[in-house]
DNA sequence: ATGCGTGCAAATAGTTTGCAGCGAG
DNA sequence: CTCGCTGCAAACTATTTGCACGCAT
């Protein structure tokens, strides 16, 4: 596989974008086809650098984190920011079961507040 | 909004049944139209009472569960089994940010391991 | 008689795939 | 020349909606 502009542009705009844009976001974002960026996003899944976060009842948001970490998701404008795994202490309470890993999710608002009411 | 028998096995179904089905697993389960399995749902999450929780890639998953707790996703079946709040502890170690609630969603094994290795 | 639940079929949203063309090595 | 990225259009899956029928009040 080559690591052409067109998917330099939108790994770019996924590293640099803070809130985990959806595929019509990068589409936005960056020139070229719709079908192209579902491409390079289930190719950048398929390597591992970047997950898919289905949403309640809209489109997956694509997170350009590598490592494990935890979200926090604005509930007045549905971004979704990082949150590092130092910043969360989880502790499970049980000895009789087998656990990999544990992702935690937060609802509450953007981190100083978010200007825009809706999506963006 | 009436309460039939329809929409009373629906409910009974999803509440007795412990993974969390699909629609297309309550439309097998209960007779009835694919649409109103649909219908049903969504009344039902506007009613609190379910909620879905979209999987990567997949089918939602629908959880009648009323209250805040905690999930365990097996990696193997892809079932996903309900934790009660007590058996998490979560803390967050950051005090500049207003949250509302967290959800937890641990991967691993199915409680005493899953039969199936596929979906059920 | 009215209202609402139901089911069919059609519509929609999001995503995937087939295929032809083109540009880079 | 060849390989594979790209983009259009068509296919597909999951879900929603429009509409007509029928039962229960």
């Amino acid at each position: 596989m080559v690591l052409t502009a067109r998917r330099r542009a939108i790994v770019e705009y996924l590293a640099q974008a803070e809130h985990h844009p959806t595929a019509a976001q990068v589409h936005e974002a960056v020139p070229g086809s719709l079908s192209t960026v579902y491409n390079t996003l289930s190719l950048l899944q398929e390597l591992g650098v970047v997950e898919e976060i289905p949403q309640p009842g809209g489109e997956s948001r694509f997170d350009p984190n590598t490592g494990p970490h935890h979200h926090l998701r604005c509930v007045r404008c549905g971004r979704l920011h990082d949150l590092p795994l130092e910043s969360v202490r989880v502790e499970l309470l049980r000895d009789d079961l087998s656990v990999r890993s544990a992702r935690v999710t937060f609802e509450g608002a953007c981190p100083g507040g978010c200007g825009e009411l809706v999506e963006a």
